[in-house]
DNA sequence: TAATTTTGACAATAGGTATTGTCAATATAG
DNA sequence: CTATATTGACAATACCTATTGTCAAAATTA
């Protein structure tokens, strides 16, 4: 009782208490609630299919509400789209972090983390690599954009971290990332669009191939068989 | 005249000529300049910002003509994506298929051919590495779906045709092809999003060395490095 | 219990697009 | 030239959705 007399004092006169939360912890509640139905609609039906309606049924709440949290749907959208790209980068840096400084544990730390998390959210998959692409273009969303490049220099630091002396040019190296970022993509559309139909080792073995290949080709010194080739364009 | 009395004979009594033209060529005229308008449209502001009378606009047509091409507006897309695919395509298999049997120039080959042609249609980028997503996403189209993993399975082909004694498995080459689509595409993405700020030798070089680099891997004999790592999944 | 905030169901408005239909002007064949 | 197919401009319809507004029921405080 002594709680809810402070309570008070912080509410503005007009403010009431209900179920025991503030007006302030019940807009927390209802946003949290449409930011879940959005992540469960968007990441089941895709962006496009889903309206304001669809989101506040599968919250159990009214559209009034969606507009007490949010402006528009993209504005939704954009947050579930920041939160779980957040959560799957967190899980993978976490992992790489933790692993041994060996760079093949690393490697297979990172591409571990990243896999099992889209497994347990199939619905991320979706949402950050899919819609995500579209909202973007359709609203011009620099931060999604900006976002989505946060993986392409995660993994340049991480090559660039593994071989400090490489004398390849930044901007190559950074396309490089770019590429890699997009091979570990694509793979992981096709394995959470077959209802994972390949095995996890599989999946990660394919993964785990490329980054290992570049990985041995980038520390030879002698690149000559590189160098045969350049001579072609 | 004679020529005319012969078609004559052909048309249906209520078809006439129109500036030379019968009912089906004019059709066809007009469905022409639809799917060119559409590539127009769709490739510089994407299909979900580009409306029907958008289309019908660019191409000087009304809405009238647009229905006698097409039963909707996902039909005149999907016909769009597929003449593009066929044109990338075809444009890629013949440059691997015109130069000469070795691996490293087929690859430079290849690769050119892809990037050439995006550079030399940058709308083509746009509608079939964007778009085309969503829209099979949002319309459940099969032929969008089955048809971009032809490129996959023309990676797969590629590689296995280069390493006829590879012992991997087949699952695993087609995880690895998918992939490789997926780099080269994001590569590909950056590129043209920026406008085609870095040039093209960078970027053939970037997507040059995960090709080169995955053959060395896959036809040395001792692969103890991968084993060293296997070990830990 | 009485007064009042909060909530949920739903009506109302506004705006946009797909699709079909109308009709006068134009081009063509005879 | 005349009748008619064809065209292009645009109206009309139907439908969907975002967004705002209304109001009675439920919950809460005193």
């Amino acid at each position: 009782m002594t709680a809810q007399t402070e309570k008070t004092t912080q509410k503005s006169p007009k403010e009431r208490q209900f179920k025991g939360l503030s007006l302030t912890e019940r807009k927390q509640v209802r946003r949290e609630k449409l930011i879940e139905a959005g992540i469960q609609a968007y990441g089941t039906h895709g962006f496009f299919a889903v309206t304001v309606k669809d989101i506040c049924t599968e919250a159990k709440l009214t559209e009034r509400y969606f507009y007490e949290s949010f402006k528009k749907s993209e504005e939704l959208f954009q947050t579930i789209f920041l939160k779980l790209i957040d959560e799957l980068q967190q899980n993978v840096m976490q992992a790489i972090m933790q692993a041994s400084a060996d760079p093949k544990k690393m490697i297979d730390a990172g591409l571990t983390a990243l896999l099992t998390t889209l497994k347990n959210n199939p619905q991320m998959a979706r949402i950050i690599y899919i819609d995500a692409m579209l909202v973007q273009e359709l609203h011009n969303q620099a931060t999604i954009h900006e976002t989505m490049s946060r993986f392409d220099r995660m993994i340049q630091a991480f090559v660039m971290l593994m071989m400090p002396h490489l004398d390849r040019p930044n901007r190559e190296i950074s396309l490089v990332a770019t590429g890699l970022n997009g091979y570990v993509t694509q793979i992981a559309i096709r394995w959470v669009m077959s209802d994972f139909k390949q095995s996890m080792e599989d999946v990660l073995s394919s993964c785990r191939i490329v980054f290992l290949s570049l990985l041995q080709t980038f520390s030879e010194k002698e690149q000559t068989f590189m160098k045969d080739s350049s001579t072609l364009s």
